[in-house]
DNA sequence: TCACCCATAACTGTATCCACTCTGGAGGTG
DNA sequence: CACCTCCAGAGTGGATACAGTTATGGGTGA
């Protein structure tokens, strides 16, 4: 399958700004892999992408340059990059992190957030009930981002960059859960409705608890989908880390 | 200060595989910034530096791009790229997350290494004791990077790199530390040993005490050195993370 | 002394060229 | 028929030149 099929009924590439096209096109190239549009395995070839996209190899290469840096695509000397794709393991581990540093960043939020931002919170929360009652997922995975990162908004901008690349490399594969699991919306609505309740009130270890719970659920749901095709192997490092965030180190 | 003079007393660009000029250019500024030869705040001239390392732009660029994604530098359009620098603040939430991912690599790693991964953890340990007492920190350096990336082998490439990442930017001021109080060596070799101990014998919850009280003392001290020359504010998102660990989250 | 302006320098993107490497198929060999 | 070798074409990586745009810094005038 070639890449001029494969991106064919999308929208073309935006170049707000022609001083800084190498950033659209990495922005581009990040949506197109996070989405599924560009599947696991899918060869990158620099000349055709150039051509399909209109630009030149150069600003090409180096959006190639930070995607593979945030681990999406593979880079070999002299070889055509690949869109890297996750095995179960390596998601278990991933989203054992991603609980790990966004329950660490949701206690370093609680009790933080300024007026504003709460109001933030709030609408995204909302917004996430109507577009999904409306079945506009698109505009909910909108909404559902901009709540989880106001919710970690005060953990340091290297940090925060982690959880983002983390929440991407991820979302590529909630989507396995959101149709497999489609109807369970309002416990998950409710989960996330504690976490923005413990930050609110700058209850930290509410804030961890919630949400190393509520991403732990969609941590086990994922892998379990994803197993499916494989053997199935469980969440254990979801789990050690969900018991470590929970108990404390002091059970083994 | 040209960034010719900075790096003259240094060793000179190696490109061992010309196939990837890019990756060793990024390696070796990686370095330069990392060993504080190039302060934060240099300015990181694209035709100058081209010059220096006898590159051409091209691969230039793209390590440009690549330090830019790991948080080394900043780029704006059509402004010159400045190291960037950390303040205490973000110093603080930084170590916060070493703190909690390298405990959770540690529990992850506990008592699944080889064999030949357990040997290789314990040579890194000698040649630190050698090194530190032969005062070459540049070797000890090597060594200790080796020895903490052992003992974190079983995270998951993604958390490995994000680790790895997380070091890197802290070493920069690790530097200071070493400085300042070189003489409770022992102490701190006695806290790796107890690592080292713990992993080896799968006790996941010793693992993530001794990691977690190791970095987290680094932390306080780089922190505190650092502000020497500010206002120091403690470390508060490094103390909220080691409580995290140690007790859970019922401690709020 | 300070504010302003302009020439210079620097950055970005594009295009093109060349060297080197890898891939995949044609053809030969056992 | 399976396997190997070899080679042409495709692909990547790097160097260089050029155009357009912007920041910088020093000189000038108030």
């Amino acid at each position: 399958m070639s890449i001029g099929e494969l991106i064919g009924g999308r929208d073309g590439l935006r170049i707000p700004d022609p001083r800084q096209t190498s950033v659209s096109v990495h922005t581009y190239l990040r949506d197109l892999i996070i989405s599924g549009d560009l599947p696991p395995g899918t060869q990158l070839k620099q000349a055709e992408l150039a051509r399909v996209l209109a630009v030149s190899r150069t600003p090409l290469r180096e959006a190639f340059r930070m995607l593979q840096e945030e681990g999406l695509i593979s880079a070999e000397p002299n070889q055509r990059s690949r869109v890297v794709g996750l095995d179960a393991e390596e998601l278990d581990s991933l989203y054992a992190a991603r609980v790990t540093l966004e329950s660490l960043g949701a206690r370093l939020t609680a009790g933080k957030l300024s007026r504003e931002e709460l109001r933030s919170a709030t609408a995204a929360f909302r917004e996430m009930e109507r577009t999904y009652k409306a079945g506009d997922m698109a505009s909910w995975t909108v909404a559902h981002r901009s709540f989880h990162r106001l919710l970690v908004g005060r953990c340091g901008a290297t940090v925060l960059r982690t959880i983002n690349s983390y929440a991407q490399q991820s979302e590529r594969y909630v989507r396995i859960d959101q149709n497999q699991h489609g109807n369970d919306f309002s416990s998950r609505q409710a989960e996330h409705q504690a976490i923005f309740e413990a930050v609110r009130d700058g209850d930290g270890g509410a804030a961890v608890a919630a949400m190393a719970n509520h991403l732990a659920g969609t941590a086990r749901r994922v892998v379990d989908g994803l197993s499916n095709r494989a053997p199935g192997h469980g969440t254990p490092c979801v789990d050690a880390a969900l018991s470590l965030l929970l108990n404390g180190c002091s059970t083994t």
